[in-house]
DNA sequence: GTATTTATATATCGGATTGATAGTATGCCT
DNA sequence: AGGCATACTATCAATCCGATATATAAATAC
């Protein structure tokens, strides 16, 4: 299940050109699986070469050509061996609980200027989530729906936790302050 | 924020060797920033070359040299500069998810074994958190506090997701097929 | 009326990360 | 005796990511 098998995926759909699809990623994979131009063109070069995908280039006037992908049999039958993986992977990689985990090395305003900044972040994929239905790149089947409703409920959980618990990050640095103040 | 600073952080703790960095990794930052001996050895192989560790070759009867590595001056003002970031990322890449957005192209017993999968792998997440005070890479200063609550508080919420709405899976795939049979 | 941004499209490159593997020595279990 | 676990180090190929390059047109800003 990496990256070209989504591409596998993604073009059960329909065709579609790597521009289409980094635009798929972006209003629905985005939150759990991100992709750019970097992996998203690699990874069809190599499908292709594998006779997984095929392609039709079609000229545009005063636009840049375009490759519109497909998928073959083959392909198919690769896509369903991705999805046989009985055990695929679910990874975090956090800057900011990395981040947070050193607060005590960090002054009350570099805290909190982190944790806006996460909270922005949050909402911010919440109003994707909520856009969702109406994506272009999908007619939203149930898989999706379920990942949707990961998504809201997850950030949701997110925001909720930081809301809750904020106040010991900042709270304890004064304690520090203090002690340190007072020991001087 | 990347490993190199994350490496820089915990030698603010004391003086340790790459095994013991891999075993903190492990106990502590391995639920949201992975980190294996091949991030871990060049990182602390680039830190030393530019003096923000040092380290002291430590020969040991029956057992390989340990290389003990401690965070120097210049090192620690390139960690503060790490932790001025007032914007640090927090990405997920989820195979799972990527998986199950196309669960309408797998079976049932398919989509049954990756969720109990997980559910499991969550399971062995919340264990190793409500090991985690004991550990001892760590004195638990608040931001680690908040860190381990953080885990604790989201795989709770996972779980929780996944069993309030793995049916939806599922009995779709049932109606698929049911379809499917009348179809034809 | 020109400048900048946005959109459509392709693609590559350096650097970072991952996962697997290798090497070397002791000790413990069966 | 063989196999596995623990304690240490380290590297390599494959992959991935972010930034950047290139090119053109339309829309928006100043």
């Amino acid at each position: 299940m990496d990256i070209k098998t989504v591409c596998l995926g993604m073009l059960t759909d329909g065709p579609a050109s790597g521009y289409d699809m980094k635009k798929c990623f972006e209003s629905s994979f985005g939150h759990f699986f991100p992709a750019g131009y970097g992996s998203i063109y690699p990874a069809l070069a190599t499908l292709a070469r594998n006779d997984l995908v095929e392609f039709e280039q079609i000229h545009q006037e005063g636009k840049p050509d375009r490759k519109v992908y497909s998928i073959t049999a083959k392909g198919r039958e690769e896509l369903m061996k991705g999805l046989s993986n009985p055990s695929p992977s679910h990874k975090i990689r956090s800057e900011f609980l990395a981040m947070l985990w050193f607060a005590h090395l960090m002054d009350e305003e570099q805290i909190d200027a982190v944790i806006e900044d996460r909270l922005r972040d949050i909402e911010k994929s919440l109003e994707l989530i909520a856009a969702f239905p109406d994506n272009d790149c999908n007619s939203a089947p149930k898989g999706a729906q379920f990942v949707a409703g990961y998504g809201e409920y997850m950030a949701t959980a997110f925001k909720n936790y930081i809301e809750k618990n904020r106040a010991m990050l900042v709270e304890d640095t004064e304690q520090q302050q203090t002690i340190a103040a007072v020991s001087r």
